[in-house]
DNA sequence: GTCAATGATCGTGTATACAAGAATTGAAAT
DNA sequence: ATTTCAATTCTTGTATACACGATCATTGAC
């Protein structure tokens, strides 16, 4: 447990929601959450306004607070969004690039690379948030760093699903390597249009996500 | 006063620390701003914490909460990003433009020319929110126009500070013609260019807002 | 039978009380 | 004089109690 309730019952709520256990349009009530986790309604109270904060519910005065449901449209602004960032992220990275961020990412792009040999999505699932994060950290921009890693949280749910598809791992794993050639050749408008198409949901990868969430 | 005092209390906070009533450093004592407000703690520890997920406090836990002193260099990563993702606003709206935004856009463009050759850098300051405002709407990208709104939000102080440098008037408002141009042209990667180097503090900008916060 | 009004009930918003960790101050020892 | 340790005080974190608005059900009228 984390060294406040609030904290800790922010992540543990959270985790409840990306897990689905909450489902969307769920109320939750203080009351129920307090007694299951057993602490008072005050850090239960902290750890939805921190939840509402973050985007992945919605406080209506007097009303209570209810989990978010995106939809399909929604996610797709996100994910246009995070594209966006991650972009700049690699422009940025490809010209600031130093040694520990060279290093940093050849690691995380050779531990994607033998999860995708093996075919485990789940292993690439985490790998790859680790290849993303040294490119962020590689940016240098702790703000953008920052901004990326939140939103990037906030779609996790959405990219495991994305990886279910047929040959997401091997084809993501390919448009890896283009965009470490591209950062290590420091041509940074490559590395960004490459980051750019590899993030965002175009044309069929966005009815796979519709398809992918209606079975879920 | 809002319907709970939390987020009233927010907003009364929030004007404080962007006023500078609040300096950067300073430490909010939560039994002081309870009763400076007429409330208990309750709501002013809400308001801290809805601060802290804006990103405009710290709160360290069991040592309370102290406003964020950004520096130059963040300050500067922080218009970076909020240049990519009007620029990625930019584009979107080139390329959705419809007839009520395209009035929107206009509208609030004539109010800033007039602005600007009245030289009133104080209504230039609001016209130009509006403007940009009328630019996220456009994008249509409901998720993007939060996160405009919120990261315009947060430098809104910086923006003003800029507004004083000399000739940055007249400069903004030739810039937001060529803007406007592109997105009425439907000129998606024009617009988001634009916008990128209107945002953005490149060069000289920089050490501009380095010398006005330095004279604060 | 349907709809509206009124009272009961439930849940959130706020205040206050209590617990526990951190900062501070003072004294003692080197 | 300086440093360290301990005790006190101050502030935050959590629990509980109370107030008020919202929702729901029941009853009455049309």
């Amino acid at each position: 447990m984390s060294e406040n309730a609030g904290r800790w019952l922010r992540d543990e709520i959270e985790n409840a929601i990306l897990s689905n256990e909450f489902g969307p349009g769920e109320r939750l009530d203080e009351m129920v959450l307090a007694s299951r986790f057993g602490v008072s309604r005050t850090p239960v109270r902290e750890a939805l306004m921190q939840l509402n904060a973050i985007g992945l519910i919605e406080i209506r005065p007097r009303r209570g607070a209810v989990v978010i449901d995106p939809g399909p449209h929604r996610i797709y602004e996100m994910f246009e969004v995070m594209a966006e960032l991650e972009g700049l992220a690699g422009s940025l990275a490809a010209r600031r690039l130093d040694e520990p961020s060279r290093q940093a990412i050849t690691a995380a792009h050779k531990r994607c690379e033998h999860s995708a040999e093996a075919g485990d999505s789940d292993a690439y699932y985490y790998d790859n948030e680790e290849f993303h994060k040294a490119i962020y950290a590689a940016s240098r921009s702790e703000f953008l760093e920052e901004q990326c890693t939140q939103l990037h949280r906030r779609l996790r749910p959405y990219r495991r699903l994305q990886l279910r598809v047929r040959n997401r791992l091997s084809t993501s794993f390919l448009e890896h390597c283009g965009i470490v050639d591209a950062i290590f050749a420091g041509d940074g408008e490559e590395a960004r249009r490459l980051l750019r198409s590899h993030v965002g949901i175009q044309g069929e990868r966005f009815s796979d996500l519709v398809a992918s969430m209606a079975t879920r």
